[in-house]
DNA sequence: TCTTAGATGCGCT
DNA sequence: GCGCATCTAAGAA
């Protein structure tokens, strides 16, 4: 039961992307337990455009390793949590090895457990509570202070279960960027009404 | 149900 | 100063 998290970390940042669908994301506060389902993932790539860790340059990319991405750049397994449109705290996974940034983005989740302290902390109504990424940041209460944590280990832990079935998973394109586009490198559980969007 | 615009603050150039 | 891996409220239908 420990640590299957780190069997993933070997793979390619796609497949871990698709992997996480179904995982589980255990979240320990002083109010209770929060527990949800990885419904939805995107994944950025050490070549890719969109990536905060890439720079276009003439005739291709170059990394840019700066302290906010800092995480990225880090062993895979961490967590990389940054602050984007001046509200929204993002979780991702990171993923390849030491020195080779790549991560893979929670886009939405399920809830399982402690609902009430999810809507104490979001007061919306309970459909939006954590499907978009955002959104569930909010809901779990992941800030800034877990950014480069280990997510083996408590107070936020990924755990994930068994591969999907590849008729249960779609592929499509990412949402909100500007770069690179074109690229099917988000996924989501078919059929799943906490995927942010279609 | 859908589309649109404004909020918001920080890191990077 | 600009640009965001977004969200919400408000308005039209």
């Amino acid at each position: 039961m420990e640590n299957r998290l780190e069997e993933l970390l070997h793979l390619p940042t796609l497949e871990v992307a698709r992997r996480l669908l179904g995982a589980e994301i255990v979240r320990d506060l002083p109010e209770g337990r929060l527990r949800g389902r990885i419904v939805e993932t995107e994944g950025y790539l050490h070549n890719d455009p969109a990536c905060h860790a890439v720079r276009e340059v003439p005739g291709g990319v170059c990394h840019r390793h700066t302290r906010r991405n800092d995480s990225m750049f880090g062993p895979p397994g961490r967590a990389y949590v940054y602050f984007t449109y001046g509200n929204h705290y993002m979780l991702n996974l990171v993923t390849e090895p030491d020195g080779i940034p790549g991560a893979v983005l929670i886009r939405a989740l399920e809830p399982l457990e402690g609902v009430e302290i999810m809507l104490a902390h979001r007061q919306v109504d309970p459909r939006n509570l954590t499907n978009g990424p955002g959104k569930l940041t909010q809901a779990f209460a992941i800030g800034k202070d877990l950014d480069g944590h280990d997510l083996s280990q408590p107070p936020l832990q990924i755990i994930p279960g068994d591969p999907l079935p590849d008729a249960e998973i779609v592929t499509t394109t990412r949402i909100g960027i500007t770069r690179a586009v074109d690229k099917p490198w988000r996924f989501y559980i078919k059929g799943n009404p906490w995927v942010s969007r279609k």
